[in-house]
DNA sequence: AGTATATTATACTAATCAGTATAAATTAAA
DNA sequence: TTTAATTTATACTGATTAGTATAATATACT
Protein backbone atom coordinates (compact mmCIF):
# COMPACT_ATOMS: atom_id res chain seq x y z
CA UNK A 1 0.00 0.00 0.00
CA UNK A 2 1.08 3.26 -0.64
CA UNK A 3 1.13 7.13 -1.48
CA UNK A 4 -1.17 8.53 1.41
CA UNK A 5 -4.20 10.94 -0.11
CA UNK A 6 -3.24 14.06 -0.30
CA UNK A 7 -6.56 16.19 0.94
CA UNK A 8 -8.59 16.07 4.20
CA UNK A 9 -11.34 14.16 3.07
CA UNK A 10 -13.55 15.78 5.52
CA UNK A 11 -12.46 19.37 4.95
CA UNK A 12 -13.39 18.76 1.12
CA UNK A 13 -16.74 17.06 2.27
CA UNK A 14 -17.32 20.37 4.32
CA UNK A 15 -16.80 22.18 1.13
CA UNK A 16 -19.35 20.15 -0.83
CA UNK A 17 -21.39 20.77 1.71
CA UNK A 18 -21.14 24.74 1.37
CA UNK A 19 -21.42 24.79 -1.99
CA UNK A 20 -24.77 22.30 -2.49
CA UNK A 21 -26.47 24.50 0.49
CA UNK A 22 -25.70 27.48 -1.33
CA UNK A 23 -26.21 26.88 -4.84
CA UNK A 24 -28.82 23.32 -4.37
CA UNK A 25 -27.67 19.88 -6.05
CA UNK A 26 -28.46 21.10 -10.51
CA UNK A 27 -27.13 24.36 -10.35
CA UNK A 28 -23.88 22.89 -8.61
CA UNK A 29 -21.41 22.04 -11.11
CA UNK A 30 -18.60 19.67 -10.76
CA UNK A 31 -16.37 22.58 -11.43
CA UNK A 32 -17.46 24.41 -8.86
CA UNK A 33 -17.55 21.65 -6.43
CA UNK A 34 -13.98 20.22 -7.28
CA UNK A 35 -12.87 24.02 -7.41
CA UNK A 36 -14.23 24.66 -3.50
CA UNK A 37 -13.04 21.27 -2.33
CA UNK A 38 -9.57 22.07 -3.54
CA UNK A 39 -9.40 18.37 -5.41
CA UNK A 40 -9.67 16.78 -9.15
CA UNK A 41 -12.67 15.39 -10.92
CA UNK A 42 -10.90 11.74 -10.32
CA UNK A 43 -10.52 12.42 -6.72
CA UNK A 44 -13.79 13.41 -6.05
CA UNK A 45 -15.21 10.14 -7.37
CA UNK A 46 -12.68 7.86 -5.97
CA UNK A 47 -13.87 9.48 -2.15
CA UNK A 48 -17.07 10.29 -2.73
CA UNK A 49 -19.05 8.16 -5.52
CA UNK A 50 -21.43 10.56 -8.01
CA UNK A 51 -23.13 13.93 -7.57
CA UNK A 52 -25.87 12.73 -6.08
CA UNK A 53 -23.78 10.28 -3.44
CA UNK A 54 -21.49 13.11 -2.68
CA UNK A 55 -24.98 15.56 -2.01
CA UNK A 56 -26.38 12.63 -0.06
CA UNK A 57 -22.96 12.57 2.24
CA UNK A 58 -22.91 15.95 2.81
CA UNK A 59 -26.59 16.42 3.34
CA UNK A 60 -26.57 13.96 6.42
CA UNK A 61 -23.41 15.66 7.67
CA UNK A 62 -25.16 18.68 7.76
CA UNK A 63 -28.03 17.41 9.06
CA UNK A 64 -25.93 16.17 12.34
CA UNK A 65 -24.44 19.31 12.60
CA UNK A 66 -27.95 21.37 12.30
CA UNK A 67 -28.99 18.66 15.11
CA UNK A 68 -26.80 19.75 17.61
CA UNK A 69 -26.60 23.19 16.13
CA UNK A 70 -30.16 23.66 17.19
CA UNK A 71 -29.73 21.60 20.54
CA UNK A 72 -27.44 23.86 22.09
CA UNK A 73 -28.86 27.27 20.75
CA UNK A 74 -32.54 25.68 23.08
CA UNK A 75 -30.04 25.84 25.98
CA UNK A 76 -30.05 29.80 25.69
CA UNK A 77 -32.86 30.53 27.70
CA UNK A 78 -33.83 30.58 30.94
CA UNK A 79 -36.90 29.21 30.64
CA UNK A 80 -38.24 27.29 27.61
CA UNK A 81 -40.45 29.94 25.93
CA UNK A 82 -37.66 32.47 25.68
CA UNK A 83 -35.30 29.70 24.71
CA UNK A 84 -37.58 29.14 21.62
CA UNK A 85 -37.48 33.17 21.33
CA UNK A 86 -33.71 32.70 21.10
CA UNK A 87 -34.08 30.17 18.38
CA UNK A 88 -36.10 31.66 16.42
CA UNK A 89 -34.73 35.12 16.91
CA UNK A 90 -31.22 34.17 15.94
CA UNK A 91 -32.41 32.30 12.78
CA UNK A 92 -33.88 36.43 11.54
CA UNK A 93 -30.53 37.53 12.70
CA UNK A 94 -28.37 35.29 10.46
CA UNK A 95 -30.28 36.28 8.36
CA UNK A 96 -30.08 39.79 8.25
CA UNK A 97 -25.99 39.49 8.98
CA UNK A 98 -23.64 39.98 6.15
CA UNK A 99 -23.98 38.28 3.02
CA UNK A 100 -26.06 36.60 1.07
CA UNK A 101 -28.46 34.06 3.45
CA UNK A 102 -28.37 29.91 2.57
CA UNK A 103 -30.81 29.17 4.80
CA UNK A 104 -31.08 25.47 5.75
CA UNK A 105 -29.60 22.87 3.24
CA UNK A 106 -32.25 20.36 4.63
CA UNK A 107 -35.11 22.67 3.47
CA UNK A 108 -33.36 23.43 0.46
CA UNK A 109 -33.11 20.05 -0.25
CA UNK A 110 -36.84 19.15 0.68
CA UNK A 111 -37.83 21.84 -1.91
CA UNK A 112 -35.15 20.96 -4.66
CA UNK A 113 -35.34 17.17 -4.46
CA UNK A 114 -37.66 15.58 -1.76
CA UNK A 115 -40.84 15.77 -4.87
CA UNK A 116 -38.90 14.11 -7.02
CA UNK A 117 -36.49 11.55 -5.27
CA UNK A 118 -38.14 9.26 -2.48
CA UNK A 119 -34.31 9.24 -0.47
CA UNK A 120 -34.21 12.92 0.13
CA UNK A 121 -38.10 12.53 0.89
CA UNK A 122 -37.26 10.46 3.78
CA UNK A 123 -34.04 11.83 4.86
CA UNK A 124 -35.44 15.11 5.24
CA UNK A 125 -38.44 14.04 6.58
CA UNK A 126 -36.97 12.04 9.53
CA UNK A 127 -34.33 15.09 10.19
CA UNK A 128 -37.20 17.65 10.88
CA UNK A 129 -39.25 15.00 13.00
CA UNK A 130 -35.77 14.29 14.78
CA UNK A 131 -36.19 17.89 15.45
CA UNK A 132 -39.47 17.58 16.74
CA UNK A 133 -37.89 15.68 19.32
CA UNK A 134 -35.94 17.65 20.44
CA UNK A 135 -38.18 20.40 20.31
CA UNK A 136 -40.24 17.93 22.20
CA UNK A 137 -38.01 17.01 24.78
CA UNK A 138 -37.44 20.86 25.55
CA UNK A 139 -41.53 21.05 25.96
CA UNK A 140 -41.41 18.20 28.20
CA UNK A 141 -38.90 20.46 31.18
CA UNK A 142 -41.32 23.19 30.81
CA UNK A 143 -44.44 21.15 31.58
CA UNK A 144 -42.03 19.00 34.05
CA UNK A 145 -40.91 22.49 35.90
CA UNK A 146 -44.13 23.78 36.03
CA UNK A 147 -43.48 26.63 33.43
CA UNK A 148 -46.20 25.15 31.04
CA UNK A 149 -49.15 24.29 31.75
CA UNK A 150 -49.85 20.53 32.88
CA UNK A 151 -52.22 19.93 30.01
CA UNK A 152 -49.84 21.11 27.24
CA UNK A 153 -49.99 19.01 23.85
CA UNK A 154 -46.20 18.17 23.95
CA UNK A 155 -46.14 16.86 20.87
CA UNK A 156 -48.51 18.60 18.78
CA UNK A 157 -46.70 22.09 20.24
CA UNK A 158 -43.08 20.61 19.35
CA UNK A 159 -44.60 20.08 15.20
CA UNK A 160 -46.37 23.16 15.29
CA UNK A 161 -42.66 24.62 16.31
CA UNK A 162 -40.81 22.74 13.97
CA UNK A 163 -43.24 24.03 10.69
CA UNK A 164 -43.10 27.82 12.70
CA UNK A 165 -39.10 27.62 12.00
CA UNK A 166 -39.61 25.87 8.50
CA UNK A 167 -42.09 28.51 7.68
CA UNK A 168 -39.73 31.56 8.94
CA UNK A 169 -36.54 30.16 6.95
CA UNK A 170 -37.69 29.79 3.98
CA UNK A 171 -39.47 33.44 4.49
CA UNK A 172 -36.18 35.10 5.21
CA UNK A 173 -34.77 34.03 1.78
CA UNK A 174 -37.19 36.78 0.60
CA UNK A 175 -35.55 39.05 3.04
CA UNK A 176 -38.83 40.85 4.52
CA UNK A 177 -39.14 43.62 6.79
CA UNK A 178 -37.73 42.64 10.18
CA UNK A 179 -41.05 43.14 11.66
CA UNK A 180 -42.86 40.82 9.58
CA UNK A 181 -40.37 38.32 11.31
CA UNK A 182 -40.78 39.50 14.67
CA UNK A 183 -45.00 39.26 14.46
CA UNK A 184 -44.32 36.18 13.71
CA UNK A 185 -42.60 35.16 16.34
CA UNK A 186 -44.21 36.77 18.73
CA UNK A 187 -47.72 35.04 17.45
CA UNK A 188 -45.88 31.68 17.46
CA UNK A 189 -44.80 31.73 20.85
CA UNK A 190 -48.17 32.84 21.97
CA UNK A 191 -48.70 29.12 20.78
CA UNK A 192 -46.39 28.69 24.04
CA UNK A 193 -48.47 28.86 27.46
CA UNK B 1 -49.23 41.64 -42.04
CA UNK B 2 -49.86 38.18 -42.26
CA UNK B 3 -49.96 34.80 -40.52
CA UNK B 4 -51.57 34.23 -37.45
CA UNK B 5 -49.67 32.84 -34.54
CA UNK B 6 -50.84 29.11 -34.68
CA UNK B 7 -50.81 28.41 -30.84
CA UNK B 8 -52.72 29.89 -27.90
CA UNK B 9 -50.25 32.10 -26.10
CA UNK B 10 -52.56 31.12 -22.43
CA UNK B 11 -52.34 27.73 -22.81
CA UNK B 12 -48.57 27.73 -23.69
CA UNK B 13 -47.64 30.02 -20.87
CA UNK B 14 -50.32 28.01 -18.56
CA UNK B 15 -48.02 24.73 -19.72
CA UNK B 16 -44.68 26.47 -19.06
CA UNK B 17 -46.05 27.62 -14.91
CA UNK B 18 -46.91 23.49 -14.69
CA UNK B 19 -43.33 22.65 -15.88
CA UNK B 20 -41.48 25.30 -13.90
CA UNK B 21 -43.53 24.95 -10.87
CA UNK B 22 -42.97 21.37 -10.82
CA UNK B 23 -38.99 21.22 -11.77
CA UNK B 24 -38.01 24.24 -10.73
CA UNK B 25 -36.09 26.86 -12.82
CA UNK B 26 -32.51 24.65 -13.37
CA UNK B 27 -34.12 21.21 -13.84
CA UNK B 28 -36.35 22.68 -16.31
CA UNK B 29 -34.89 22.55 -20.17
CA UNK B 30 -35.91 24.03 -23.19
CA UNK B 31 -36.98 20.79 -24.03
CA UNK B 32 -38.92 19.96 -21.26
CA UNK B 33 -40.68 23.08 -22.15
CA UNK B 34 -41.77 22.98 -25.83
CA UNK B 35 -42.80 19.69 -25.15
CA UNK B 36 -45.18 20.41 -22.52
CA UNK B 37 -46.12 23.86 -24.60
CA UNK B 38 -46.91 22.23 -27.85
CA UNK B 39 -44.37 24.75 -29.96
CA UNK B 40 -41.26 25.06 -31.55
CA UNK B 41 -37.89 26.81 -30.18
CA UNK B 42 -37.86 30.05 -31.84
CA UNK B 43 -41.55 30.66 -31.61
CA UNK B 44 -41.16 30.48 -27.30
CA UNK B 45 -38.28 32.69 -27.68
CA UNK B 46 -40.46 35.01 -30.31
CA UNK B 47 -43.68 35.20 -27.95
CA UNK B 48 -41.87 34.99 -24.01
CA UNK B 49 -38.38 35.66 -24.64
CA UNK B 50 -35.57 34.17 -23.09
CA UNK B 51 -35.99 31.29 -19.99
CA UNK B 52 -36.00 33.49 -17.29
CA UNK B 53 -38.31 35.82 -18.66
CA UNK B 54 -40.56 33.21 -19.50
CA UNK B 55 -40.31 31.69 -16.13
CA UNK B 56 -40.96 35.06 -14.58
CA UNK B 57 -44.07 35.95 -16.61
CA UNK B 58 -45.11 31.92 -15.93
CA UNK B 59 -44.56 33.01 -12.29
CA UNK B 60 -46.26 36.41 -12.34
CA UNK B 61 -49.37 34.02 -13.71
CA UNK B 62 -49.09 31.52 -10.87
CA UNK B 63 -48.92 34.35 -8.17
CA UNK B 64 -52.68 36.13 -9.45
CA UNK B 65 -54.07 32.80 -9.57
CA UNK B 66 -52.67 31.63 -6.52
CA UNK B 67 -54.29 34.87 -4.61
CA UNK B 68 -57.01 34.54 -6.03
CA UNK B 69 -57.27 30.84 -4.95
CA UNK B 70 -56.78 31.73 -1.54
CA UNK B 71 -59.13 34.51 -1.38
CA UNK B 72 -62.21 32.06 -2.16
CA UNK B 73 -60.62 29.29 -0.15
CA UNK B 74 -60.84 31.66 2.71
CA UNK B 75 -64.55 31.73 2.04
CA UNK B 76 -65.24 28.58 2.88
CA UNK B 77 -65.76 28.65 6.78
CA UNK B 78 -68.80 29.62 8.67
CA UNK B 79 -66.27 31.72 11.15
CA UNK B 80 -62.76 32.98 10.76
CA UNK B 81 -61.17 30.23 12.47
CA UNK B 82 -63.31 27.67 10.97
CA UNK B 83 -62.05 29.63 7.57
CA UNK B 84 -58.35 29.13 8.61
CA UNK B 85 -58.53 25.19 9.03
CA UNK B 86 -60.06 24.77 6.07
CA UNK B 87 -57.35 26.82 4.35
CA UNK B 88 -54.51 24.77 6.19
CA UNK B 89 -56.54 21.38 6.01
CA UNK B 90 -56.96 21.98 1.93
CA UNK B 91 -53.23 22.33 1.63
CA UNK B 92 -52.58 19.14 3.71
CA UNK B 93 -54.95 17.51 1.92
CA UNK B 94 -54.09 18.35 -1.52
CA UNK B 95 -50.82 17.17 -0.66
CA UNK B 96 -52.61 13.46 0.11
CA UNK B 97 -54.45 13.10 -3.27
CA UNK B 98 -53.14 11.46 -6.22
CA UNK B 99 -49.44 12.11 -7.29
CA UNK B 100 -46.42 13.59 -6.28
CA UNK B 101 -47.28 17.14 -4.71
CA UNK B 102 -45.72 20.35 -6.23
CA UNK B 103 -46.24 22.35 -3.35
CA UNK B 104 -46.17 26.25 -4.24
CA UNK B 105 -44.51 27.38 -7.34
CA UNK B 106 -43.49 30.66 -5.16
CA UNK B 107 -42.53 28.98 -2.31
CA UNK B 108 -40.47 26.97 -4.35
CA UNK B 109 -39.12 30.16 -6.50
CA UNK B 110 -37.88 31.31 -2.65
CA UNK B 111 -35.98 28.72 -2.03
CA UNK B 112 -34.24 28.43 -5.91
CA UNK B 113 -33.95 31.63 -6.72
CA UNK B 114 -34.36 34.73 -4.36
CA UNK B 115 -31.36 34.57 -2.56
CA UNK B 116 -29.62 34.94 -6.10
CA UNK B 117 -31.59 36.79 -7.80
CA UNK B 118 -33.19 40.06 -6.61
CA UNK B 119 -36.12 40.63 -8.89
CA UNK B 120 -37.43 37.31 -7.73
CA UNK B 121 -36.77 37.71 -3.89
CA UNK B 122 -38.67 40.79 -4.39
CA UNK B 123 -41.48 39.20 -6.22
CA UNK B 124 -41.35 36.90 -3.85
CA UNK B 125 -41.46 38.56 -0.78
CA UNK B 126 -44.69 41.04 -2.15
CA UNK B 127 -46.55 37.69 -2.79
CA UNK B 128 -46.15 36.50 0.53
CA UNK B 129 -46.92 39.74 1.77
CA UNK B 130 -50.13 40.09 -0.43
CA UNK B 131 -51.41 37.17 0.85
CA UNK B 132 -50.56 38.76 4.58
CA UNK B 133 -52.91 41.75 3.83
CA UNK B 134 -55.70 38.58 2.54
CA UNK B 135 -55.28 37.20 5.65
CA UNK B 136 -55.76 40.37 7.76
CA UNK B 137 -58.51 41.54 5.76
CA UNK B 138 -60.17 38.26 6.93
CA UNK B 139 -59.17 38.81 10.64
CA UNK B 140 -60.77 42.12 10.69
CA UNK B 141 -63.66 41.10 9.84
CA UNK B 142 -63.32 38.39 13.05
CA UNK B 143 -62.37 41.04 15.07
CA UNK B 144 -65.58 43.77 13.68
CA UNK B 145 -68.69 40.91 13.99
CA UNK B 146 -67.00 39.96 17.49
CA UNK B 147 -65.43 36.36 16.89
CA UNK B 148 -61.82 37.89 17.79
CA UNK B 149 -60.60 39.89 20.95
CA UNK B 150 -60.75 43.24 20.15
CA UNK B 151 -57.28 43.44 21.41
CA UNK B 152 -55.83 40.85 18.24
CA UNK B 153 -53.05 41.89 16.71
CA UNK B 154 -54.34 42.09 13.54
CA UNK B 155 -51.46 42.19 11.67
CA UNK B 156 -49.07 39.96 14.17
CA UNK B 157 -51.50 37.35 13.56
CA UNK B 158 -51.92 37.45 10.05
CA UNK B 159 -47.85 37.30 9.02
CA UNK B 160 -47.96 34.59 11.12
CA UNK B 161 -50.49 32.67 9.55
CA UNK B 162 -48.66 33.15 6.25
CA UNK B 163 -45.11 31.95 8.17
CA UNK B 164 -47.63 29.10 9.33
CA UNK B 165 -48.84 28.18 6.05
CA UNK B 166 -45.26 28.09 4.15
CA UNK B 167 -44.46 26.11 6.86
CA UNK B 168 -46.69 23.32 6.01
CA UNK B 169 -46.47 23.89 2.51
CA UNK B 170 -42.66 22.53 2.56
CA UNK B 171 -43.04 20.34 4.61
CA UNK B 172 -45.17 18.45 2.96
CA UNK B 173 -43.11 18.02 0.47
CA UNK B 174 -41.01 15.36 2.91
CA UNK B 175 -44.92 13.26 3.09
CA UNK B 176 -45.10 13.27 6.91
CA UNK B 177 -47.12 11.38 8.87
CA UNK B 178 -50.93 13.04 8.84
CA UNK B 179 -50.59 13.48 12.26
CA UNK B 180 -47.97 15.48 12.21
CA UNK B 181 -49.84 17.95 9.84
CA UNK B 182 -52.78 17.58 11.81
CA UNK B 183 -51.01 18.84 14.83
CA UNK B 184 -49.33 21.51 13.60
CA UNK B 185 -52.50 23.45 12.07
CA UNK B 186 -54.63 22.41 15.81
CA UNK B 187 -51.73 24.14 17.06
CA UNK B 188 -51.60 27.28 14.54
CA UNK B 189 -55.03 27.88 15.16
CA UNK B 190 -54.15 28.62 18.84
CA UNK B 191 -53.09 31.87 17.53
CA UNK B 192 -56.70 32.93 16.36
CA UNK B 193 -58.42 33.65 19.58
C1' DA C 1 -53.01 36.08 -58.42
C1' DG C 2 -48.97 38.11 -56.62
C1' DT C 3 -46.35 40.12 -52.97
C1' DA C 4 -44.95 41.21 -48.52
C1' DT C 5 -44.68 39.68 -43.85
C1' DA C 6 -44.87 36.97 -39.96
C1' DT C 7 -44.58 32.40 -38.04
C1' DT C 8 -43.24 28.19 -38.33
C1' DA C 9 -39.78 23.85 -38.47
C1' DT C 10 -35.21 22.14 -39.00
C1' DA C 11 -30.79 22.21 -38.00
C1' DC C 12 -27.09 24.19 -36.15
C1' DT C 13 -23.79 26.62 -32.77
C1' DA C 14 -20.63 27.04 -28.96
C1' DA C 15 -20.60 26.06 -24.29
C1' DT C 16 -21.21 23.21 -20.53
C1' DC C 17 -22.63 19.09 -18.35
C1' DA C 18 -21.39 14.54 -15.61
C1' DG C 19 -18.41 11.05 -15.75
C1' DT C 20 -13.99 8.39 -17.19
C1' DA C 21 -9.70 6.62 -19.58
C1' DT C 22 -4.99 7.31 -19.53
C1' DA C 23 -0.78 8.42 -17.93
C1' DA C 24 2.31 10.94 -14.79
C1' DA C 25 3.63 11.42 -10.05
C1' DT C 26 4.30 9.82 -5.55
C1' DT C 27 5.33 6.72 -1.74
C1' DA C 28 5.55 2.47 1.19
C1' DA C 29 7.43 -1.94 1.23
C1' DA C 30 10.83 -5.33 -0.56
C1' DT D 1 17.07 0.97 -5.42
C1' DT D 2 13.57 -1.37 -7.44
C1' DT D 3 8.76 -2.66 -7.49
C1' DA D 4 4.00 -2.38 -6.66
C1' DA D 5 0.17 0.28 -5.41
C1' DT D 6 -2.42 4.39 -5.21
C1' DT D 7 -3.52 9.01 -6.07
C1' DT D 8 -2.97 12.51 -8.69
C1' DA D 9 -3.51 15.68 -13.21
C1' DT D 10 -4.72 16.08 -17.96
C1' DA D 11 -7.56 15.37 -21.44
C1' DC D 12 -11.17 13.36 -23.35
C1' DT D 13 -16.04 11.38 -24.11
C1' DG D 14 -20.85 11.66 -25.65
C1' DA D 15 -24.77 13.93 -24.14
C1' DT D 16 -27.24 17.98 -23.18
C1' DT D 17 -27.57 22.82 -22.47
C1' DA D 18 -29.60 27.65 -24.01
C1' DG D 19 -30.06 30.20 -27.77
C1' DT D 20 -30.17 31.29 -33.03
C1' DA D 21 -29.56 31.31 -38.24
C1' DT D 22 -31.75 29.72 -42.15
C1' DA D 23 -35.23 28.36 -44.92
C1' DA D 24 -39.84 26.67 -45.75
C1' DT D 25 -44.69 27.68 -44.92
C1' DA D 26 -48.78 30.12 -44.47
C1' DT D 27 -51.74 34.29 -44.76
C1' DA D 28 -53.53 39.12 -45.25
C1' DC D 29 -53.48 42.88 -48.26
C1' DT D 30 -52.91 44.99 -52.88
Amino acid sequence: MVRQREFDEGKALDAAMRVFWEKGFEASSLNDLTFEMGIQRPSLYAAFGDKKQLFETALRKYTQLHASDIRSKLQKGKTVKESFRFLLVGIVEEEYAIGPSKGCFCINTMVELAPHDEKFEILTREHQMYLATIFQEKIEQGVHSGELAGDTNIKALAQGLVITLIGLTVMMKARPERSFADNAIQMALTMIK
